[in-house]
DNA sequence: TTCTCTGCAAACGCTTTGCACGGAT
DNA sequence: ATCCGTGCAAAGCGTTTGCAGAGAA
């Protein structure tokens, strides 16, 4: 949930970097990615849908294999769901859903192991971390 | 990957003290979660099929979802893949999947988070490590 | 023109649902 | 007789595939 917003030309250059041609709708998924917390397929539609009357989910498929390819985005689930979800991919954090709320957080780690990417021996080339619980607001505020 | 192996008597026991009243189907479908590493339906159904051969899906699906239900075992997705899969619960741990022989290991995770249960005043129910590497094995032999 | 992107429609695969049969109590 | 577990068939839903038309270079 960085909530980062960049206008066009900087967004253009993150994919043109990453060697990925740039379009519309992939300009507008890429914004998304920034600005939303951990979208679903059919969060990018609805977000879209209005500005791009065309948008098919076929396209934000495409676009979002395309970005997992490249090494722009990372999916993961929550545990459960059948749908999956995408953030753009920066620093290895982990994910706290709250079964209270349904927020879904973002928690830094500072284990070893996921500083040194490396446990028993094992090379570790990708982590994926997903808590639930309840959130510190929920805690607090006793309204059950 | 506990790789426990116990008798029927022990296998009801385990059901009865969970609330859950046993059935062949039932017995079969905990054994093989305490035998087998990290199976799928489609893994459970192979295994069991010679021996109950009128054994369907959906009494998989029952029983898995009525495990998950009782606390007796717990749901995951390896990632991208499209299937869920079970393991019998026991201890916290990570899962390691090596890409490069397809493998999935069960990894004791130390960091305090885990052993606390509790991230910046935020209670953790639950806890699920995915990694993705390289194993010490594949590591060693340099064949590709 | 040529090549890639887009998006509709259909296919696909995992999971759930509806329902009827049968065994257990 | 009632209850519940089982399993067939069909539906549901997220995702992928096939393919044709549009757009960029």
């Amino acid at each position: 949930m960085s909530g980062k917003v960049l206008n066009m030309d900087e967004l253009k250059k993150i994919l043109i970097n990453k060697g990925v041609k740039p379009s519309i709708q992939r300009l507008k998924i890429l914004e998304i990615l920034l600005k939303k917390g951990h979208p679903s397929v059919d969060d990018i539609y609805r977000a879209l849908i209005d500005e791009i009357p065309t948008l098919s989910k076929t396209t934000i498929y495409n676009t979002l294999n395309l970005f997992l390819e490249k090494g722009i985005a990372q999916a993961f689930t929550i545990a459960g769901d059948n749908e999956l979800r995408y953030e753009y991919l920066n620093s290895p954090h982990a994910h706290f859903k709250c079964t209270k709320c349904g927020k879904i957080y973002d928690i830094e780690l500072n284990c070893d192991v996921f500083i040194k990417k490396e446990i028993n021996g094992f090379r570790i080339n990708k982590a994926l971390v997903y808590f639930e619980g309840i959130c510190n607001e929920c805690q607090n505020s006793k309204i059950s």
